[in-house]
DNA sequence: CTGAAAGCGCTTACAG
DNA sequence: CTGAAAGCGCTTACAG
């Protein structure tokens, strides 16, 4: 291996030097720069990454601003979980990583969060800017400070993030609807089922349903109806309330497409009323759902992959400081095509 | 951060005594040991990585004996490119690795190449036994050196095998006819092609096989017939052959399963015979097998990650090596379910 | 059984 | 603009 002792004695300088025109840190001859970065490539110098970063003693502080995991949804623990892994096999760089947690639709707590952030004067963030305005209001700050960030989960236009790291939400949509046009029969309606007080605003679930119904118009044979509902909430009144006399009305109806994590719910409302030849289709992989794919009242789940998810974004965020590397911008991540039979393989 | 001088402070001893208790090098008395182990654990002491390595300039290589790839399935070569991954990602750390290839169902080859690494002495090494008998014999040279071993792809048994890296190939034949039977009107027939000179001796198209029959023993809702056939070469002839008469004979065939990874010549034989309605399941992403996955004569595909197998056995192996930590013995890994919708997520 | 010293390859002030 | 020296936390002989 070639050191940078072996570069300055071949150049006729001191490693002092050497180390200057490595790291542009000026200060040097033009000439004598020159002559430095040729030897070096010629040598192919690569640095000791061991010996830098025990001379260096430099530490890099990263954000994570992130929803709270819930019972109902353990996608958030499982960025968490990714990060942490990432930070462990960072070692032995020195890279510690802190958690800013928030509830889900608390604009209040996000705020909050986001505050003491912008106090501890950290290296660079991970955010999930899942609240549209108070996350670009705190992205202007960042970029004040001339912190770089990254997205998680969610993309917002006109930020100056370093990259985004999430689902391509309309291709997942799409999928959903190629599974359920190579089981259902060709004359059998869908149900579009969107659970959210505010559906509008969820970005995520729109580009789903918009993925789900251009795969018909280009691609699916299936040529039944495609009736979308909205349901405010999980509650199984709600969730009777507008089904009952969707299913009255429509006696054709073969499969349902969950656009959101809520499908064990539905799956809980077919249970109830013992539809066991529904075609049932949805959204992540976590215990609630696992269970009803169990007994075969959800056929497929689409589920992405928090984890690594979060791994991804540590691993981009820091190769950006300690490198300088600039990471792609837009990475959607793979989704996971996961029925009763492929689960065994996946719980490990 | 706690360092051995804190330790060696504390205790009232040198530094080079710490390091003797902490890597039980002996020559200690039993006295201090255990008052140098009580307080590096009372000051959570963690090895600072970077200045161990710098010191100690141990390096480790590996070997890894497996198979070329070829044109028509580029599957190891994913493994090499999984192992190069980690050896970049396992810097600063000095690890080295070999590759030891040779051509498939060479034997001859295969036993030159394990001299080779026999010669070569090396630390550890990451094995696809493809030919067990011959495997068999280099894993016995290896206990004698008392050289670590970890199978991938291929499992043997009664060998002293470290770990097993590769995939569940019963669990992902019962995928395949999950998909099918999903897909499939339950009075219509399935073919199951095994593309192979020697079926008997291909364990893993046997046991995908094993796992497709038994979906349909104890979950499958089909009721057709499951015809089975050997076709021993990829030749369009041969396949021709056996095929042609057996759709004759049963005009009820609504689906086939490959067992391998020359799924795309099946495909070809569907398209040069105008059989768009048949549903097709498949194994091993690669061009030839993507580019009928385009064009909708294959169905899904369900695939292994080489990539990600070749990593996770370098990761094994080293982290025995420095760390003794033992893996797990066997740890299958999943499988994708591809179809045409999820691919434009997996093309990165 | 124990300690003191040199050295791994780099970075970081500091002196000139 | 350049060099010499100290130091990062550990490991490795070596002396006693």
């Amino acid at each position: 291996m070639v050191r940078i002792k072996d570069i300055a004695e071949r150049a006729g300088v001191s490693i002092g030097t050497v180390d200057r025109v490595l790291h542009n840190r000026g200060e040097v001859a033009k000439k004598t720069s020159k002559l430095v970065m040729k030897i070096a490539e010629e040598m192919h110098y690569t640095p000791n990454l061991a010996a830098s970063t025990l001379a260096s003693k430099k530490t890099y502080n990263l954000a994570a601003i992130l929803p709270k995991g819930s019972d109902d949804n353990i996608f958030w623990d499982g960025h968490v979980e990714g990060m942490r892994r990432a930070i462990t096999s960072l070692q032995p760089f020195l890279v510690n990583i802190s958690y800013y947690l928030f509830e889900l639709n608390n604009e209040k707590e996000f705020i909050e969060q986001t505050r003491l952030v912008l106090n501890d004067n950290v290296d660079g963030v991970i955010l999930a800017p899942v609240m549209k305005n108070e996350a670009i209001e705190f992205c202007t700050e960042l970029d004040k400070l001339n912190t770089p960030y990254i997205f998680i989960d969610t993309y917002i236009k006109n930020t100056n993030n370093l990259a985004f790291i999430g689902e391509d939400a309309y291709q997942s949509g799409r999928i959903a609807a190629s599974l359920i046009d190579f089981g259902l029969s060709e004359n059998r309606d869908i149900l579009i089922v969107n659970i959210s007080k505010n559906l509008e605003n969820t970005q995520h679930l729109n580009s789903r349903n918009q993925g789900f119904l251009s795969y018909f118009m280009d691609a699916g044979r299936n040529d039944g109806l495609k009736i979308s509902v909205e349901i405010p909430s999980n509650s199984f009144r709600d969730i009777e309330d507008k089904l009952d006399p969707i299913f009255k009305n429509n006696p054709g109806i073969g499969a349902i497409m969950v656009s959101s994590a809520k499908t064990y719910t539905i799956a809980h409302y077919l249970e109830m009323k013992r539809k066991r030849d529904i075609i049932l289709v949805g959204y992540e992989m976590f215990d609630k759902n696992i269970s009803y794919l169990k007994k075969r009242y959800i056929n497929f789940l689409i589920s992405q992959k928090p984890q690594e998810q979060g791994e991804k974004a540590v691993y981009k965020l820091f190769y950006f400081l300690a490198n300088k590397t600039i990471p792609d911008k837009k990475e959607f991540q793979p989704v996971d095509i996961i029925n009763c039979e492929s689960l065994p393989l996946l719980s490990k």
